[in-house]
DNA sequence: GAGAAAACCGCTTAACGCTCGGTTTTTAGT
DNA sequence: ACTAAAAACCGAGCGTTAAGCGGTTTTCTC
């Protein structure tokens, strides 16, 4: 008797390199059909319009991208930008392995961005400066 | 004929639940042999001796622990903090996803840490100031 | 040398993404 | 309205990886 594994769910926003590559696609050009979406995927990889179709149903089960009825045929379009992407794979990321002290994430994150040059990092104190004023703001 | 999949490599740093419970483990105490290990392992899981060595195992190739012959059993340790874990996954998720421009990594950053209180924003900026000072010590 | 404990080995299961062909539905054209 | 084309839909197989375990062999200790 094998025990059931408790389904693994690390990492719920990761996706697979297809999958990725869809997003690509439809971030560079959005409102796309699946063929069109295939077209654009490079040639080296080549997969069939079915392929392309089911990762499109997949990412839209997933609410990664939506898509309207035009006529006969979908069209695709990402509802998440890469950025949020970026910023949710990051929180699973820090959720999985921050320990409480937020220095670990704050230097972890410098470490990342070990090149960071001079104006990057006003730009970050400029987001800071932002992000301080947006805490005052909502205090009531 | 179904063509042969490119691996897919996203996310090389990626670990399982298991291993992640026992990568816990040994940051929580290092040393310790598959058997202590295995009993440190929350009750609620419970795997058997057999499985948590083969995590080890699995951990062990992947270099994120190492071991030492001691008597007839391994001991083992983790070979890589956490936080350098963290920065490892942080590292591929912004492989994975930034689009060059820094400022989407940084904004994403920030709205990571959404619930950032006011004394975190300092510390950020506390250590944007030190690592300012560092940029200009390197330079020469 | 005997016994116990751990490593080692090989297999099974489960989940998930990739892959595709075949079938059905829908649309557009005549 | 009929038909042909195009897309959605469906179901299945494959690859990879983590989880899981038991049986066998090695190895240490007494």
């Amino acid at each position: 008797m094998i025990k059931k594994r408790s389904s693994s769910n690390v990492l719920p926003n990761t996706l697979g390199e297809l999958e990725l590559l869809v997003m690509e696609a439809l971030w560079l050009q959005p409102h796309q059909d699946a063929k069109n979406v295939c077209n654009n995927i490079p040639r080296a990889r080549q997969p069939s319009l079915s392929t392309v179709q089911s990762t499109l149903e997949r990412l839209y089960k997933k609410g990664l991208v939506d898509r309207i009825k035009t006529g006969h045929a979908y069209t695709y379009y990402s509802s998440v930008s890469r950025s949020s992407l970026l910023a949710r794979l990051m929180g699973d990321v820090i959720h999985l392995l921050h320990d409480g002290r937020l220095e670990t994430i704050l230097s972890s994150f410098v470490n990342v961005a070990a090149d960071l040059d001079e104006k990057s990092l006003n730009d970050l104190e400029a987001l800071i400066a932002r992000k301080k004023q947006d805490i005052g703001g909502e205090k009531k």
